[in-house]
DNA sequence: CATATTTAATACGAAATCGTACTATATGGA
DNA sequence: TCCATATAGTACGATTTCGTATTAAATATG
């Protein structure tokens, strides 16, 4: 093997690293989402929680669509998602103010006493889970996960 | 207040780092699930690829309900699986050698060969990933990551 | 300005998820 | 041994997921 060998080679061992890591990932993913999911009314799940909150903070509301790739939903899914938190109070969808084939979703207040209701709710846990972990090694942990997940994003064509 | 204080306390930055974690985490699982599951046979996800990985490890096969704990999952949707891997012949089940109850799950060649030539398919996108992320990060966080699953396992109560 | 193409959302149906209830077997006392 | 209790797996049904096809509105092109 020359020196001026150009593809990128992949040793067994960061293969084996690379499945490693994803596999934490994975793991930690579903037991953080049971863990949100116990202080949630039972209909409601991480990703509806995660729409609450990214309303929250977009007063003037997203579309369906927004939504949707943010967070990696196929729309059809949303759409149903949409219509659960609707049904339930947590979300107004209104027609879009520029755009007449979208339609525009905003939090309610019924939304926002939930999130903070939530994580009210979860201070203990999560105030555990700092006594045993050092959220010192969170911080510098989760720049690097951003980088990955950036990288992920990118290379997924 | 007292330095007595016993009640381990959470800073709002503290909490506010522990989401943001958890959130990263989240996306990274999508990810990494959508590349891995582009590279298998379209009925398969994520989950029934890590059984059959976890079959390949344990010639002796794992009953049914070992293979839903060790996946978070239901039995019930383990029973649904199992019966899509029996379907498609990646694995048999068979009666269990001593608790009449049971069942023996064991995984076959047609299995191993999905494996192999699934992790040689997803090779270059590995490769791109490692040329872009630095291997020794990886290395050094995924013992992190394993610390919090386990903390995060325990916590279940 | 007409119309072809693209885009947002949904209707629909097949499959997957998962809680409840049930059956069959195992196990731990009396 | 007999029986109470626990455990492994499944049947069933309500709900969720998500791919395909459809509708309606926006945009591009001539």
């Amino acid at each position: 093997m020359k020196p001026e060998d150009q593809k990128a080679k992949l040793t067994p061992d960061q293969g084996q690293a690379l499945f490693q890591f994803f596999t934490e990932v994975g793991i930690i993913h579903q037991l953080s989402s049971k863990l949100l999911e116990s202080h949630l009314p039972h209909n409601l799940t991480n990703t509806h929680f995660g729409i609450l909150s990214h309303l929250s903070r977009r007063p003037d509301g997203e579309t369906p669509l927004q939504l949707a790739t943010a967070f990696q939903q196929p729309k059809t899914t949303m759409t149903h998602m949409l219509k659960v938190l609707e049904k339930n109070g947590f979300i107004t969808v209104g027609p879009h103010p520029t755009d007449g084939r979208s339609k525009n979703v905003t939090s309610t207040e019924q939304a926002h006493r939930l999130l903070m209701q939530t994580r009210m709710a979860m201070a203990p846990d999560m105030a555990h889970l700092v006594s045993q972990i050092d959220p010192d090694m969170i911080a510098q942990i989760t720049p690097h996960l951003t980088q990955i997940r950036e990288t992920l994003d990118r290379a997924r064509d």
